[in-house]
DNA sequence: AAACACATGTAACACGTTACATGATTCA
DNA sequence: TGAATCATGTAACGTGTTACATGTGTTT
């Protein structure tokens, strides 16, 4: 449901049709969140459906492509959106990340492995670092929640590098007690 | 596929059925991760084809409820999970949480809900890091992966306090500003 | 007698991903 | 001519969640 929503919130910014709002959302949330066209016109489909946004087609004259279809909001699709948005989220667990799933069961597997596969999830990190940090600049004008999940991006990036490092120290330590 | 190579994990700790698999997952790894019949019954059916795993009834002599199946790991198992432990995992995002999802979009809300909505968040985090500190100790025996584990918890949690207490100012001091 | 813990299982549904099909225009 | 960009769409698949059905033994 989240990507239903989704799409009721971007179209607050402007009306747009499929295709801008993948590429909306990945210049702006690209590295927070993805979404594919097997999830956006099935749902723009369907939004339309109930009522929420509404269609019109834009004669290309002269331009490429196939007719754009622009959807903007409509009044019931404002409302159904402020009710979600008002509304409380469940809480949702940590530890999705394929990473750390693996990571549980290191104890089972080789000790020189896992440390190379915590220095790859360091290099990794250090790039996203590095590129939410270069990127923090260009956002600086959006609204405050818009920044702030910049910053958290960062934060978490942040802590997720302190804490792997730490936990390589203790790992490497612990092959030399045995 | 993850539910799949996390039984054959958890098997390396002793045979299950897959009942003790789910309390298993629910007392150690309850904060961050669940899993529900409807993914163990199936997943347990799926890895005995394949061979990974080998079932043997075992006959309730007087004691309460239906036979219980105890799978056990076989060499394939075994070999199968080695494999998948020593790959190098796909790179997730970070924002499938219901409530980041919702932020996002909170410049077009309500303030004062906002507010309110970060303040709910404020409370559950604060409980959770109360529940995973006095667990800490219960885990302290295990290896250093799930203590590590437990302790990336443990940090995420300050940190999404820290955060969501420093944007609570910033939004509600930018109410006054306009 | 009722509730609860133990234990296995499935069917329906919701959600997300991948891969493909289609086709026009622009640029090298 | 061929590749890239713009643009819309669907079918198949994989995964995850909810809700239900079934049944025993133990505790209240």
């Amino acid at each position: 449901m989240s990507v239903k929503y989704s799409i009721l919130g971007l179209l607050h910014y402007e009306d747009m049709h499929g295709y801008r709002i993948k590429e909306h959302i990945e210049k702006n949330f690209g590295y927070m969140w993805s979404v594919n066209y097997g999830q956006i016109y099935p749902n723009l489909k369907k939004l339309e459906q109930e009522g929420l946004i509404s269609m019109r087609e834009e004669v290309q004259n002269g331009k490429k492509g196939p007719p754009k279809k622009l959807y903007s909001l409509t009044d019931a699709g404002r409302e159904a959106f402020q009710e979600w948005l008002a509304g409380s989220p469940e809480r949702s667990m940590l530890l999705r990340d394929p990473f750390l799933m693996r990571f549980v069961f290191f104890g089972f597997g080789d000790k020189g492995r896992a440390l190379e596969l915590i220095d790859e999830q360091i290099m990794a990190y250090e790039g996203d670092l590095a590129g939410r940090l270069s990127k923090k600049e260009k956002w600086r004008t959006k609204d405050v929640f818009v920044n702030q999940l910049a910053e958290l991006g960062i934060e978490m990036n942040k802590m997720m590098l302190s804490w792997l490092k730490e936990t390589r120290k203790k790992v490497a330590a612990g092959g030399e007690e045995q």
